[in-house]
DNA sequence: AGCACGCCGACT
DNA sequence: GTCGGCGTGCTC
């Protein structure tokens, strides 16, 4: 008898072990290949897996063994691809299969479509060859203009990423400097070769809907895949067919993108490098970032972080020398830096008085000095962007006569009000946890007091004031739910663009990639709220956002004309994320910030990782990670470099009925971090089903290099 | 993670 | 007597 042939499969669930199965050759018509994504039984049910190994034997009864059922109509990932998708799971602690399948896209996972996917891939072909063709009959060709200090940062560029090598570079300039188009020149001599493929990482594409389209004028004869999860389940299925068969050059798109696989990987850039949208917040919680450096380092290819306000990781791995450092320190089309007015609203010359012209009824969000400033940006002809962090109309209803507060039942936070409209038709309290949605009671429900009060400011708030103070002028909002009720944001947008409004107040979203032509003014109203936060890159991020928004204002300047303006809001103009970006000195905050951290032994100066647990109470999911501390110290494992903080309850301690807790684990050795984290992985895996812990039902989660804590 | 198997309380 | 609670174990 000879012998049988024994593939073993990994699938999407949380288990550790793969699956033997046997490979009938003359049923599948193909030899068994590590990467093939097959249909196995599994149980009583059918599951997409994909082969890991190829062998004669299994550790298992080979006569229990089932046989796969099909294999998809596709190459297997490619062993670079699999060699990725081992180090992600290694390094974050997470299942193989469960790393590996959800990147498939649905479209490939269903077996009963497989046979109609060649007729699927050839439409699609014929609708990408009609939009091409439109776009370039729209004659979109950038052609670039580089002046001195581009020039020279792209011929710096080619001279480092030889062919075949690793390097890391930063491209660090403000905004408007022109990053973009000194790595869309790169890229296309690169793109040179007629099979590379490149791939450019952004934060949020929906946002940057330019960004597309200027990537796809600058290389008209490029074969371009977009992949973001906004994008249609059958086109990003095709876009990934793309580009793990090589037939796409060009793979723009978010943090999934850095999963995807690509044969001929050549170089990598990731726009944004510092945002934290590049960290995945469920399931396998990577960072794309630090995913696409391995996967550079990997495939010996160069990769270019492009940023305004680089991360302090890299702002301080490029100060070191382990990354080139490639700088753009003027702005490219003569425009001038905004000028930044930090208005103290301790100050009570700032505020309104009694008596004043203009004044609004009661009190005003936006202070004296900054209505003067928008008042005269107005006069200008020039649009206002005012930003506010917080969507719907007030953070929190309170009643007048007792203590009740617009609590959430189900969360350890308060519902926020939104006036009609926005979220419905009738004004409505909103959990923006759990999205729970109650009618705004007529009296208090505690003391039946009629008398409610709307608490702080939101954007609806905002927007009402801003109506008041400029009856005759245009205003429009721009918040996920202005977007989501109207056109979108992008034709939000549009309407800016097209000069259809003056004042535009909205959330960090308007900040996002968009360059605008006629902004004058930028005010930010919130920063506060972010200045004394637990979380220790709270002003770190901050700072990228003052600055993005910043470079929103001025960006028009013509040549030799003054750059706009930006004000900021704040009862602490002293704070250094102030009176750096006073400056415009990126570098002093991020060396300021270094030694900060330095002196606490925070990130990146030591290494993190999180144990989360949620459960039905908090005391048991406090007391599970106490009893998971109290193992790690019985067996010695705390101290020697290794700190283990005390499990608390997580900033929002309640969600949707569920309470939460963590733990917080260091050492300033990643050796010893990765070992202690596989150590707990098994520790709590041996008394749980999946991520389920028997007896007390605790729900854990291992995260590593967590981005908030 | 699903999902079946398995042993103890309130119901037609 | 049974229907069903969810505690425990398995999936090649």
């Amino acid at each position: 008898m000879p012998t049988p042939t024994v593939v073993q499969v990994v699938v999407d669930k949380p288990l550790a072990q793969g699956f033997d199965y046997l490979w009938d050759q003359q049923n599948l018509g193909q030899e068994p290949m590590i990467g093939q994504v097959v249909e196995i039984p599994f149980g009583r049910s059918s599951l997409i897996g994909v082969v890991i190994k190829v062998s004669g034997h299994s550790d298992f009864d080979i006569n229990k063994l089932k046989q796969v059922k099909a294999v998809a109509p596709l190459p297997p990932l490619d062993s670079a691809a699999l060699r990725l998708m081992n180090f992600a799971s290694q390094y974050y602690i997470h299942g193989l299969g469960e790393t590996i399948v959800p990147t498939i896209p649905q479209m490939w996972k269903k077996p009963e479509d497989w046979e109609k996917i060649p007729k699927k891939l050839i439409a699609a072909e014929k609708k990408k060859e009609k939009k091409d063709r439109e776009i370039k009959s729209e004659g979109l060709i950038a052609e670039s203009q580089l002046n001195n200090e581009q020039e020279s940062a792209l011929n710096a560029l080619r001279n480092i990423a030889v062919e075949k090598k690793f390097r890391a570079i930063l491209l660090q300039g403000q905004t408007g400097s022109g990053k973009t188009a000194v790595f869309l020149n790169w890229l296309s001599s690169i793109l040179q070769d007629e099979k590379a493929q490149v791939l450019i990482l952004v934060p949020e594409i929906n946002l940057t809907p330019q960004l597309e389209r200027r990537v796809r004028a600058y290389f008209p004869n490029k074969n371009m895949a977009v992949l973001h999860s906004a994008i249609p389940e059958n086109q990003r299925g095709v876009a990934w067919y793309e580009a793990m068969t090589g037939k796409a050059q060009i793979i723009l798109g978010t943090r999934l993108a850095a999963l995807t696989p690509m044969p001929n990987l050549k170089a990598i850039v990731v726009d944004e490098e510092h945002d934290p949208s590049y960290k995945q917040q469920d399931g396998i919680r990577y960072s794309a970032r630090d995913l696409a450096i391995w996967r550079a380092h990997d495939v010996k290819a160069p990769i270019l972080l492009s940023s305004a306000t680089p991360s302090l990781e890299t702002w301080m791995a490029a100060k070191a020398g382990r990354y080139e450092y490639i700088r753009l320190d003027q702005r490219a089309q003569g425009a001038s830096l905004p000028n930044v007015h930090l208005i103290n609203t301790r100050d009570p010359q700032n505020q309104f008085s009694p008596g004043d012209v203009g004044r609004p009824e009661g009190k005003s969000p936006i202070s004296k000095h900054l209505f003067h400033a928008i008042s005269k940006n107005l006069e200008n002809k020039k649009q206002s962007l005012v930003l506010i962090n917080r969507r719907g109309y007030a953070p929190v209803l309170s009643c007048n006569a007792c203590t009740w507060m617009s609590k959430c039942q189900q969360c350890s936070s308060y519902m926020v009000m939104h006036k009609a409209g926005a979220l419905s038709r009738k004004s409505v309290l909103s959990c923006h946890h759990c999205g729970l949605v109650k009618p705004i009671p007529e009296h208090c429900p505690d003391c039946g007091n009629a008398d409610l009060r709307a608490l702080g400011q939101g954007t609806q708030k905002i927007e009402d004031s801003i109506e008041e103070l400029w009856p005759k002028a245009r205003v429009l909002r721009i918040d996920t739910d202005s977007s989501k009720k109207s056109k979108g944001a992008e034709e939000l947008f549009q309407e800016i663009h097209a000069g259809n409004v003056d004042l535009v107040v909205g959330t960090q979203m308007i900040a996002k990639g968009h360059d605008y032509q006629n902004i004058g003014l930028v005010a930010v109203l919130d920063a506060d709220s972010r200045l004394f936060s637990q979380d220790f890159r709270a002003p770190e991020r901050l700072f990228a956002q003052l600055v993005q928004v910043a470079g929103r204002a001025g960006r028009s300047g013509t040549e030799g004309q003054a750059g706009g303006d930006i004000f900021i809001e704040t009862q602490y103009p002293e704070a250094a994320v102030f009176q750096y970006l006073l400056r415009h000195d990126v570098d002093g905050f991020l060396s300021y910030t270094a030694n900060e951290r330095d002196e606490a032994k925070l990130p990146p100066f030591s290494y993190q990782g999180l144990v989360h647990a949620e459960g039905k109470s908090l005391e048991k999911a406090i007391q599970y990670l106490g009893a998971l501390k109290g193992r790690l110290r019985s067996k010695n494992l705390i101290g020697h470099g290794l700190k283990v903080y005390d499990p608390v309850p997580k900033a929002v301690m309640r969600v949707a009925g569920t309470e939460r807790a963590q733990l917080v684990i260091e050492s300033g050795n990643r050796k010893q971090l990765q070992e202690i984290l596989e150590l707990i992985d098994q520790d709590l895996r041996s008394h749980s089903q999946g991520r389920i812990s028997k007896g007390e039902n605790i729900r854990w989660l291992i995260e590593r290099d967590p981005i908030s804590i």
